[in-house]
RNA sequence: GUCCACGUAGUUCAGAUGGAUAGAACGUCACCCUCCUAAGGUGAAUGUCGGAGGUUCGAAUCCUCUCGUGGACACCA
C-alpha cells in the first residue's frame, strides 16, 4: 500500500536524524505516523504530519519536516514541504506499477491477510419463525453477508449461521392462530384472540394448510412453513447462511440441561423466590438474571447461553452476533455467561445496528409487526434487491436509518446505486466496443474493430502505460491519476472496512471511485485510430472494471454490464 | 430516574489514534454531447459542527456540565 510506503521512508529518515542528534531532545519516535491525502492537491498526493515531533525536539515543524526531508531520497516522487508537512508528490512510475498489479492480480488485488485464517462465526438476522420478514430484518441480512463477505475475501474462515427462535410460547400463539385461520377459511365463525399473530400471511399459510391436506400440528406446520418463506426470501437476497440452527435442537439434544450444570459448577447460581438466578451482576451486568421461572421454564437466555457454548464448543475463535440496538442491555449479561462457562467474554463481538424507519409519502412509519407493516419482500418488490443492499448497507450501522421509499424506488440519479452501477456499465460499453465493429457515419461503410482480443491480451500480460501519459492533457492527466490513486487506495479501505467491521465503507469508496470513473472519462477518449494509445487507456478501464466488480459483489450489489 | 447511541449545509449523511481552507450526495443556479452510455462531467451558492465551559501549539474529534432525539432498563422472546 502507497501510505505504508511513504510511512516506511519517513520512519526511517526520522530514525536517522535521532542518531544523528538533529532533533534535540528527541529520543525515539513515539507516535504512529499517519499518511493523509492532502485536501489541496496542490501540495502533493500524500502527506505525513510530524507536528508532534515539535515537543520533544523543540523546533518549528517546518524546520523539524525539512531536517527529516533530508534524509529522505526521492525516487519517483518529490517532496514538498509546507508548515509541519511532508508533502509527496508520485510519478508515473508509481502509476504504472499500480496498473500492471491489478491486471496481474486481478479480482485478487485488494485481498490482504488480515484474518489468517481464523475461525469466525457471523451469526445474524435471527428471527423468530413466526411471520415475514420485517425490513429491520433487511438490514441485519444485507449487514451480515457483506461483512461475512469482506472478512472471507481477507482471509477470515467465516461461517455464516441464522438461529431459528423455535423452542419459545410464540409457537404455540402461532399455531393457535393458524388454526383460528384454516377453520375461518373452513366457513366457521371465529375469531383471533387479543393475543395471537394477526398478520393475513397466515391466510395463505391456512391455505397451503387446506391445499395440502395437512395432518401435521398447526404449530409445527406454520413453523415449517414460515422457515420455508424465509429462506427462499434470503437466498433471494443474496444472503447465504452455512446452518440454521434451531433452538428447540438445545432442548431436544439436552444441550441446555447440561450448560446449567456447567454453570452450577462455576458458582454463580443461586435460587430466590422460587426462581433459578444467574449471578451476572458479579461480571459487568447490573443486575442478575433468572434462568429458570418459577415456573419451571427456562428464559429465552438460558437457551441462548447454551447456544454460545455450542458456538464456542465447535471452535470457533471469534463470534460475531448483529443485534438490533433495542438488544444492547442484552450484552453484559451474556458475556458474563460466557465468563462463568470458562471461556474468554473477548471472543464475542456484538454489532449493534440502529433501526430502519421507513418513510413513505413524506410520513415516517415505526417499524415493527404491525397488522399492515411494509414485510422485505415488499420492499425488495418495489425497489429491487441491488438497491436495497445497497442502502441498507451505505449508512454507519450505528446509524438509524430513514428509508425512504418513493426516493429509492424511483430509479433515477437520486439513487447512487444506479451511480454506482452506471459507471460499471460505462466500462463494460468501452471495453465491448473496442472490438466489435464499427459503422462509418459518413460512408456508411463498416470498419474493423479498433483492436482484437488477441492484441488486448497480448497487452494485458505485459502492460506498459508510462508513455500514455505524455500525451495527456494536464486536465486528463490528472484525472487518469486519481482515477489510479483511487483504485489502489482501495486496498487499504476494504482493510479498513474488515478492521471496523463497517461494510457502508465499501458503499462510500464505491460512489467516490464511480466519481473517479466519470470524471476520468470526461477527459480522456479511450478509443481512437492510435491502437497503442487504445490499448494502454483499455487496459485502465479494464483495471477499473475489475476493483468495482469485486468491490460490488462483496457487498452483494450486481456489477452490470449493460443499461 | 439510571444506562447506551446519536445531534455536522435546506435534506440524508461522511469526517475511525486531535492537524492544512470542515467534505459528499440530493435539492437550487449557470455551463459541457458531430465522437467510447448526458443514468455523466465542470463551476457557483450554502455551515454559530446542538449550547456552555475546560484540556493544548491546535478540538467536529478528548473531558465536564447542559439541551434535544431515539433506544434499553421482565420470572417476554
Amino acid at each position: 500500500m502507497l501510505k505504508n510506503y511513504f510511512i516506511d521512508i519517513t520512519r526511517k529518515a526520522i530514525e536517522k536524524a535521532i542518531e544523528l542528534k538533529e532533533l534535540n531532545e528527541t529520543q525515539k519516535l513515539d507516535f504512529e505516523l499517519v499518511c493523509d491525502t492532502p485536501k489541496n492537491k496542490d501540495f502533493g498526493d500524500f502527506a505525513i504530519n510530524i507536528s508532534a515531533l515539535a515537543k520533544t525536539a523543540k523546533m518549528a515543524p517546518p524546520l523539524i519536516a525539512q531536517t527529516i526531508a533530508k534524509h529522505i531520497e526521492p525516487k519517483n516522487f518529490s517532496i514538498n514541504i509546507v508548515a509541519g508537512f511532508i508533502n509527496f508528490k508520485i510519478e508515473k512510475e508509481f502509476l504504472n506499477d499500480i496498473v500492471v498489479n491489478i491486471l496481474d492480480k486481478k479480482e485478487n488485488y485488494l485481498k490482504t491477510d488480515l484474518g489468517h485464517s481464523e475461525k469466525v462465526n457471523i451469526e445474524y438476522v435471527s428471527a423468530n419463525p413466526t411471520g415475514p420478514f420485517h425490513i429491520g430484518h433487511g438490514r441485519w441480512a444485507a449487514l451480515g453477508s457483506a461483512l461475512a463477505n469482506i472478512m472471507k475475501y481477507c482471509n477470515y474462515d467465516v461461517f455464516q449461521e441464522f438461529y431459528i427462535n423455535d423452542a419459545g410460547n410464540q409457537i404455540n400463539k402461532l399455531g393457535k392462530s393458524l388454526e383460528v385461520r384454516v377453520r375461518q377459511l373452513q366457513g366457521e365463525k371465529i375469531e383471533l384472540e387479543e393475543d395471537m399473530y394477526p398478520g393475513e400471511y397466515l391466510i395463505d399459510c391456512a391455505k397451503r394448510y387446506i391445499e395440502q391436506k395437512s395432518t401435521m400440528p398447526y404449530a409445527e406446520f406454520a413453523k415449517a412453513d414460515m422457515l420455508r418463506l424465509q429462506k427462499e426470501l434470503l437466498e433471494k437476497f443474496g444472503t447465504h447462511f452455512d446452518l440454521f440452527f434451531s433452538e428447540l435442537s438445545l432442548y431436544k439434544n439436552k444441550e441446555v440441561e447440561k450448560c446449567l450444570e456447567t454453570l452450577k459448577k462455576s458458582g454463580k447460581i443461586y435460587e430466590k423466590d422460587g426462581a433459578v438466578w444467574f449471578k451476572s451482576s458479579d461480571y459487568q451486568d447490573d443486575q442478575d438474571r433468572v434462568l429458570i421461572k418459577s415456573d419451571g421454564k427456562n428464559t429465552y437466555l438460558t437457551a441462548d447461553i447454551a447456544y454460545h457454548k455450542n458456538k464456542l464448543d465447535r471452535g470457533f475463535e471469534r463470534l460475531i452476533n448483529i443485534w438490533g440496538a433495542d438488544h444492547h442491555g442484552y450484552i453484559p449479561r451474556m458475556k458474563a455467561a460466557i465468563d462463568a462457562l470458562g471461556y474468554d467474554s473477548n471472543k464475542l463481538e456484538v454489532l449493534l445496528g440502529q433501526l430502519v424507519n421507513l418513510i413513505q409519502d413524506g410520513e415516517q412509519q415505526r417499524m415493527g409487526k404491525r397488522k399492515k407493516m411494509v414485510t422485505l419482500d415488499d420492499l425488495i418488490e418495489e425497489v429491487g434487491v441491488d438497491a436495497t443492499r445497497f442502502w441498507m448497507l451505505m449508512r454507519s450501522s450505528d446509524t438509524t436509518i430513514d428509508f425512504d421509499i418513493d426516493l429509492a424506488k424511483s430509479q433515477s440519479d437520486k439513487n447512487p446505486v444506479f451511480y454506482v452501477q452506471y459507471a460499471h456499465a460505462r466500462a463494460c460499453s468501452i471495453i465491448r466496443k473496442a472490438t466489435e465493429k464499427r459503422i462509418d457515419i459518413d460512408n456508411k461503410t463498416e470498419l474493423e474493430p479498433i483492436l482484437t482480443k488477441k492484441e488486448i491480451d497480448k497487452f494485458n500480460n505485459n502492460p506498459n502505460i508510462t508513455d500514455m501519459f505524455e500525451n495527456l492533457s494536464q486536465e486528463s492527466y490528472e484525472a487518469t491519476k486519481a482515477l489510479i490513486l483511487k483504485m489502489e487506495e482501495g486496498k487499504a479501505l476494504l482493510a479498513n472496512a474488515v478492521k471496523y467491521r463497517a461494510p457502508y465503507m465499501v458503499c462510500k469508496y464505491l460512489m467516490e471511485l464511480a466519481n473517479s470513473f466519470h470524471h476520468f472519462y470526461n477527459y480522456t477518449r479511450v478509443l481512437s485510430e492510435n491502437t497503442e494509445d487504445s490499448l494502454m487507456k483499455l487496459s485502465l478501464v479494464n483495471c477499473f472494471r475489475i476493483i468495482m466488480a469485486t468491490m460490488l459483489n462483496l457487498i452483494g450489489v450486481t456489477p452490470v454490464e449493460k443499461m
